[in-house]
DNA sequence: TGCGAACTTTGTTCTAGCGCAAGGTCCATC
DNA sequence: GATGGACCTTGCGCTAGAACAAAGTTCGCA
């Protein structure tokens, strides 16, 4: 094996946790401490960091890059359920109690991340802060699902398609020249993953939104020139 | 105020924890404790336990009834998120690091319900196996939320409809001679609003499965007779 | 015992958006 | 610099299921 599923790089620096939420309470020693257990690695995109359903080894932290966390049915098809930005942690099956990943994590764009055994993750606990930011986040992802869920039952694919692209950009957003671009290569078929409909209306609609000036969008690129009509749009009536 | 919202009744009996999965592991004197510091209170069907948004000041535990919790949108659309069987916990958003309820609880049958104030949620954290459980109920949920995302996502009506019958005589069914009951009062809204359809819908479905003598209802009240039949058609393609 | 509210059924019409089809464009690789 | 694969666009017809409409049923309560 060439390159190993751990490969531990040289010289983590102490800065790269520091500002991390889970770990900003801690001192420079306990955080020398946690990067001399942490194997890092770099993933090219669109590669499985775990599987659904796999045994629940390790857990992860995103350094950077972006993480794509997808659900596959009996039949094939593939749903986006959330995206993950740079230091969240990921993969934290303890922390719901389970001991298998509940989906598959993968590669948004080119990521580096940490990772750890997850027989430490109750030794991690005991850190300041880190079981309160922890579950922070388990609370944040369990907002967003359930907003999904209301979002999927009361919106139109147009209002539907329209919030995901702002949450996106809010999240993940990266400034440039015309607006704000989503941060990572993203196709109109993994926007109809992450909002339930087909690559045709997401094309569709893109297209139309593009016409009216509120988008830009070239291959695996979109940037959203004017959020705020898209808050409009998002906001036109649930379901007439 | 005649009847306080925290009444507490007289004579709670040890044995109404000791089987509970959050406090099997305690000794009686740790659940005498506990249970001295609780309120009890019975809610009559349909009344809110507490309302989304609103101050988390206490937790909940459901001694016998049932809870649904539901979801409102700005235009008025109701959701039903989830149904809480006695023996959980609920309104715990301290344990996902919230600060007020992130839904509203409804009673879906007459109910009983202890609380305690959420200052208390810590020192219960301490008790062993109190945290372990209480996460495997969030990571139980999350799970529930996230393939009724990717049901949403990839099956048609008939087949969400099939599976939340399924889900809920599973969760909540009662032995009738006929077959499995759903343990309270259900109204063809209500499984609208669990499976994003409208009542209309719910009502052709349940007709059609009743003449093929797969189920029987009768007002408010649901009897799966065939709980096969139904399985194989919740899996019966995805979308064609 | 009669009224009204809540719940249910069933028919008909209409449309959002999916399925299908075909062609266009960009990009990596040899 | 040409070939193939991945990605994007656009048109058209069709259908699942929502919307609209109207009546029937059950039940609590005065």
């Amino acid at each position: 094996m060439i390159d190993g599923p751990t490969k531990t790089l040289p010289r983590l620096d102490e800065s790269l946790l520091t500002h991390m939420p889970p770990f900003s309470r801690l001192s420079r020693e306990q955080i020398r401490q946690i990067l001399d257990l942490a194997s890092s690695r770099r993933y090219p995109e669109g590669q499985a960091v775990f599987e659904e359903g796999a045994e629940a080894g390790r857990f992860f932290m995103l350094l950077d890059g972006y993480i794509r966390v997808i659900r596959i049915t009996e039949t094939g098809e593939q749903i986006i359920a959330l995206h993950i930005p740079p230091g969240q942690l990921f993969g934290i099956a303890k922390a719901i109690g389970r001991s298998s990943y509940p989906a598959t994590a993968v590669t948004a764009s080119e990521s580096i991340v940490l990772s750890w055994p997850m027989e430490l993750w109750d030794s991690f606990l005991s850190y300041d802060g880190f079981a309160t930011e922890t579950y922070k986040t388990v609370g944040t992802r369990m907002g967003e699902m359930n907003n999904r869920i209301v979002e999927m039952a009361t919106q139109q694919v147009e209002q539907r398609v329209a919030n995901a692209l702002l949450r996106l950009v809010n999240q993940t957003g990266r400034k440039v020249e015309e607006g704000i671009e989503v941060d990572f290569p993203i196709t109109r078929q993994d926007l109809s993953e992450m909002t339930a409909t087909t690559l045709h209306t997401v094309s569709r609609l893109l297209s139309a939104w593009e016409k009216a000036g509120m988008v830009k969008s070239t291959r695996k690129h979109i940037i959203v020139c004017d959020p705020h009509a898209l808050v409009v749009l998002s906001h036109h009536s649930s379901k007439h």
